[in-house]
DNA sequence: ATATTAAATGTTAAGCTAACACTTATCTTT
DNA sequence: AAAGATAAGTGTTAGCTTAACATTTAATAT
């Protein structure tokens, strides 16, 4: 058998683009940016990049997530690698898709205006360039699987919440209304939170309690395949 | 912004590693093959090739499946991009990795033979070369998860086939024995089979009916949302 | 006719899911 | 200070799904 060759004619640019989902207490958004370079100049988008040669593909989805939103470590995931040949007009052009996740308050403001960047409810979002539009529904859905069975939606959350707050959370996630006590009851058997003595005096007179994630329950918990499922 | 270039020095070579999976009424199998080029030459490896700047990842996915089993339309998935900087030795190059099922019937054995391919049972899998365990590490999970959700385990049968085969299907893929009345109660409860008058005679005096996979049906229910689930 | 082999078949307890409505706490208004 | 408004907090139950479990049946071989 004949050896394949490293043909360079055959060598590609490789690109990552990221799908950055945050949480503004009622709706789920997209991070987009609006391009002034061409081509597609004026087109939304989702933030990318080249791979460098000294970087991996997660190297350069992380570089490209601080780059727009300021914000180190934040959790994300490889999606699918989006290879169409005239994907990219001006080149070859391979790109994987990353989704990730960030608390919408941490992220600085200055740098994604900066960046004529714009967070968008998934219901508004415009035509997007390329198969953009193809990599975010692949997210939505990958998004949704996930948070049926880890608890990453937490990181979508500012660290003290309420049970109304996470409640309207997964509502957006999975795009539907669930019963409150249900909903409550589910997590409760989960174990996985903390109550706090402090309440939340924003949305009603009342006031709501205050809870917070409990990793290391969490932790000792999954070690057990445990899976959160709502649903 | 400064518009991101498209450095010639940043192109990479990008090629795709299969993953294929058989069965033969027992055992779940991978197709291996023993390279007989450098680098690494010896060593058991996936089946691979380099992506053509004319195709796609899904067409040169095709092309290497094709070569080393001579069908076609074979059900194949993508899994996920490797990137590590030094994967590969002799070139910088990335990895998109395919899953791959086959009725184990069906393939060429003399192709098969010309690739120094052999099927391993997944518990005698050898060292591989570069991250190729790792791909079939994540192969399995995601066949694993498939196969929960989706009929595609069919794919891995002959056309007729006893409930017997089809346990002992889930239970290779599962890793785990499944009870023999549960699981008939659940298939039957799905109602995408059909029954055959015809009867199996090889495993028992008695005989055991065959069944077909009924697709029509499938894809009805399909639509509104249908899941097989086995655990 | 007896033994052997694998196929075929149903029931039940326990756990989970999903549907459902009223009371409580606090502030605002009259 | 009484009444109203608003959101928070709280349990029960019927129906469904899951998982555990053993005997009978059909055909051939001895």
């Amino acid at each position: 058998m004949v050896v394949e060759g490293y043909n360079l004619e055959d060598k590609v640019f490789l690109a990552v683009d990221c799908i950055i989902f945050g949480f503004d207490n009622d709706d789920l958004k997209v991070l987009l940016i609006q391009r002034d370079f061409e081509p597609e100049k004026g087109k939304w988008s989702l933030m990318g990049g080249f791979m460098k040669h000294h970087e991996t593909l997660n190297d350069a989805a992380s570089r490209v997530l601080h780059r727009l939103t300021g914000v180190h470590d934040i959790y994300m995931e490889q999606l699918y690698t989006f290879s169409e040949v005239d994907r990219d007009p001006l080149a070859r052009t391979i790109s994987t898709s990353y989704y990730a996740i960030i608390n919408i308050e941490k992220h600085n403001e200055e740098i994604t205006e900066q960046n004529n960047a714009k967070w968008f409810s998934l219901s508004d979002v415009p035509d997007l360039i390329f198969d953009h539009n193809q990599m975010l529904d692949k997210a939505i859905k990958r998004l949704r699987r996930r948070t049926s069975i880890n608890p990453i939606g937490f990181e979508l959350l500012p660290e003290k919440f309420t049970m109304r707050h996470l409640q309207k959370l997964y509502e957006a996630i999975l795009d539907k209304k669930l019963d409150k006590r249900n909903f409550i009851n589910k997590i409760n058997s989960m174990d996985i939170l903390i109550k706090l003595k402090e309440k939340d005096m924003t949305s009603s007179t009342k006031g709501s309690y205050l809870y917070m994630f409990d990793q290391e329950k969490y932790d000792a918990k999954n070690r057990n395949d445990f899976y959160l499922k709502l649903s």
